[in-house]
DNA sequence: TCTGTCCTGCCGACCATATGGTCGGTAACC
DNA sequence: GGTTACCGACCATATGGTCGGCAGGACAGA
C-alpha cells in the first residue's frame, strides 16, 4: 500500500505540476534547480526524465494541452445532443478553470507562456486545428464558434493578467456564450450570416 | 539637419523597439546585450538609459500599453457619434495589429509575455480598470462591451500563437465584432439583457 | 524464502558558460 | 568647462548540463 519510492510515471507527474505551477507564477525564467525542489527531486533526477530544460517546457505544453482537452471532454453535457455541445463543454471547461479555487492554470495562459520554446509554437498550431475539426463535426455555424471560444480565451487571458475580473461578470460572459451557442437566430440583427459587413 | 549622435529620446525609443520585437519573438529571456546591439547601442549604452533588466522590461510594457492606447484613439471614427464607438475603434486596433506587415506586436501578447515580470501585473490591472471605465463612458451595454472586448483579445492572442490563422476568418471576426457593437437588439434571441440565464 | 545480479531511478559534486550589473574613461553637446 | 551619453573591460553569480556512484526494486535460481 505504501507508494513506491520509485516511479517514473510518478515522477514525472509531480515535476510537470511542480513546472506548471511555477511557470505559470513566475514564468518561463524559472529555473530547473527550483521546479525540481518544488517537485520534492534533485536536479539531476529532474533532468533524468527530462534530458534537457527545453525538452521539460515541451513536454510541460504537451501536457496542459492534454489536460484541458481532457476537462473539456469531461465538461460535455451527456444529455446535450444539440449542435454546439462541444463548445458549450469547451466555454464551461475555460470558466471552470478560471475559479479561484482551480490550481491548474488555463491552457492559454501556460501556452502562451510557452509559445517561446522551440517547438511549442508547432503544438499549438496542431492543437488549434484539431479543435478546429472537432468544432466542425459538432455542428455549429463555424463563424458563431469562432466567435464564442475567441472571447472565452480572451475572457481566460484577461481574467488571469489583468487582474481579478469580477467574477460577476465573468460568470455574466459565461452564461453568455453558452446562450450564444444555442441561439439560433443571426448573431446580429440585421447582419445576414455568412455575408460580411461593411464598414 | 544631421541627427544628433547623442539623443536620449532616440536612444530610448531604439532600445525599447527592438526590445519588443525580441521579446515577442523568442520571449523575456533574450538578454541585454541581444537587446542592445540589435537596438544599436552597447550593453553598457542600454544600461545608461534602462538601471536594470527589470526596469528595462517595466518601461517596455508601459510603452506598449500607451502606444495600443494611442493606436485606438487613432481608430476613432471621427465620424461615428453613437455609443460604442470606442468599442469599435478598440476592436479596430486590435486586428489591424494582428495584419501581417504589422511589425509592432499586439499589446495584449506582449502584455502575457511580460506579466510574469515583478511590477507589470499592477500595470496591466491599472490599465484595464481604466479601459472599463472609459468603455462606461462610451456609453454601451457594458455586457456587451465585455464580450467583444473578450473576442477582440481572445482573437489576437489565437492569431498570434495558434499559428496563422485564416486571414479571412479574422476579417470575419472583426466584422461581426462591429456589427454587434452597433447591434441594438438582445445579444441572443429569448436571452434578456442584463438577466442572466440559468444553464 | 533467501540471495545474487542487473537495471535504472536518483543523487551530490563539479564544470563551462552566459548574463546582469559595475567602473573608470572618453568625447559629444551645452 | 562641466555635464552626461556612451563605451570596453571586468566581475560575481546563477544556471544548464555532465559524470560517477549509490541503492531500491524486479527477477532468477536455489
Amino acid at each position: 500500500m505504501s507508494a513506491p519510492v520509485r516511479d517514473t510515471a510518478r515522477t514525472r507527474r509531480l515535476v510537470l505540476d511542480a513546472a506548471a505551477e511555477l511557470v505559470a507564477a513566475q514564468g518561463v525564467g524559472v529555473s530547473l534547480d527550483v521546479i525540481a525542489r518544488h517537485a520534492g527531486v534533485s536536479k539531476s533526477g529532474l533532468l533524468h526524465h527530462f534530458r534537457s530544460r527545453e525538452q521539460l517546457l515541451v513536454a510541460l505544453a504537451e501536457d496542459l494541452l492534454a489536460q484541458f482537452a481532457a476537462a473539456v471532454d469531461a465538461a460535455v453535457d451527456l444529455a446535450d445532443h444539440g449542435p454546439g455541445r462541444l463548445v458549450r463543454a469547451y466555454v464551461r471547461a475555460v470558466f471552470d478553470d478560471l475559479r479561484p479555487e482551480q490550481v491548474v492554470p488555463e491552457h492559454i495562459v501556460l501556452s502562451t507562456a510557452l509559445a517561446a520554446v522551440p517547438g511549442v509554437p508547432d503544438l499549438l498550431r496542431a492543437d488549434a486545428l484539431r479543435w478546429r475539426e472537432a468544432f466542425v463535426a459538432d455542428g455549429l455555424d463555424p463563424q458563431r464558434v469562432l466567435l464564442i471560444t475567441s472571447a472565452a480565451d480572451g475572457a481566460a487571458v484577461s481574467g488571469v493578467y489583468e487582474g481579478s475580473v469580477d467574477p460577476a461578470r465573468l460568470e455574466h460572459v459565461r452564461e453568455l456564450l453558452l446562450a450564444l451557442s444555442r441561439g439560433e437566430g443571426p448573431l446580429v440583427p440585421g447582419l445576414a450570416s455568412g455575408a460580411p459587413h461593411q464598414v
